[in-house]
DNA sequence: AATGAAAACAACCGCGAGTTA
DNA sequence: GTAACTCGCGGTTGTTTTCAT
């Protein structure tokens, strides 16, 4: 049996909206509200638009407090960042976002920034190659450096070639070593992933994310939510058998498989509105992706 | 000025999830 | 328990506008 049809299709007028239509509903909602029923709305307020039509209408153009037009530089700002650990969930990016809709921000990524972020990368690669890339801070006698420098750009490429996991503008990926030895590579300022290695099996860590142990951070893989930056920890002595593009293409096919929240995440745990901010979305991230042994398992990597 | 291509924007479609009877 | 209904979301398509030749 087949989905019942929302609205009569010959009955209903499509296409733009004219002036005429769009004060009609406006006034009704502003009078009436919605009724908590968008079906039943055109018919009440006079208009032959099926219910769907009316509410897109309202919610992405009617509405009080839309904003349209340029969008600011800050704004791109946390676009990026979203989208780099969300994917494309616009309704939450939108919520971020005071003023713009879901549909704009999807427009806009697709149209401008997706392109705006290539060139950005593009233009940040040939600087690098002549530079040596000044943020790379490698041991003196490593022959990491080379390999990464080789092959940061390329992973980063395969990334926005993947279309899932972004870089943020104006971050290539930062490695540095800390005072244990640990390499960090960071992608981004705001989202806030961290992933430490401490074992052998490195080449493909995202497979082995999901066989943590224990917190003590010393026999457990582990990823966990909350820092304001992406972050990859990796113990100096494993770099050598860990390579970027195996990291980047994996994370990226997993959240293109099994999206952010893996299989067994229920929308239904993560309610949200316009108040919601960036760190209840990470608290409830966070929530729904541990298992309550003291080590944010995510499933689907198991 | 005319025209075709590309970009931008608005709207539609189909699906999944939640709710209700 | 379940079928029908509604809502909201993300992907896609269609239309309009802008740009390049």
């Amino acid at each position: 049996m087949g989905r019942a049809p929302c609205c009569d299709k010959n009955n209903v007028k499509r296409g733009p909206w004219s002036p005429e239509e769009d004060a009609k509903l406006k006034e009704f909602i502003e009078k009436y509200g919605t009724g908590g029923n968008w079906i039943a709305l055109p018919l009440k307020a006079g208009l032959k638009r099926c219910g769907k039509s009316c509410r897109l209408r309202w919610l992405n153009y009617l509405r009080p407090n839309i904003k349209h037009g340029d969008f600011s530089d800050e704004e791109d700002r946390v676009i990026c960042s979203l989208y780099a650990s969300i994917g494309s969930r616009w309704s939450i990016i939108a919520a971020q976002l005071p003023g713009r809709t879901d549909n704009d921000i999807k427009n806009y990524w697709n149209t401008k920034l997706k392109k705006k972020l290539m060139g950005f990368i593009q233009s940040s690669s040939n600087i690098n190659q002549r530079t040596k890339s000044p943020n790379l801070l490698f041991p003196p006698t490593s022959t990491l450096q080379t390999t990464f420098q080789s092959q940061s750009q390329a992973s980063i490429s395969n990334l926005l070639r993947d279309s899932y996991v972004e870089p943020i503008p104006l971050v290539q990926p930062n490695f540095m070593y800390n005072n244990n030895n640990m390499m960090n590579f960071q992608l981004g300022t705001n989202n806030q992933h961290s992933y430490n290695f401490h074992d052998q099996s490195l080449m493909n860590p995202m497979q082995t994310i999901s066989s943590c142990s224990s917190s003590d951070g010393l026999s457990c893989k582990q990823i966990s939510y909350g820092n304001e930056e992406m972050m990859c920890q990796i113990p100096f002595e494993e770099t050598q058998k860990f390579t970027l593009d195996n990291y980047c293409t994996t994370w990226a096919d997993h959240q293109k498989t099994n999206g952010y929240f893996g299989n067994n995440f229920q929308s239904s745990q993560f309610q949200y509105d316009d108040h919601t901010n960036i760190e209840e979305i990470k608290e409830l991230i966070s929530s729904s992706s541990s298992n309550g042994n003291g080590c944010n398992n995510v499933g689907y990597w198991g």
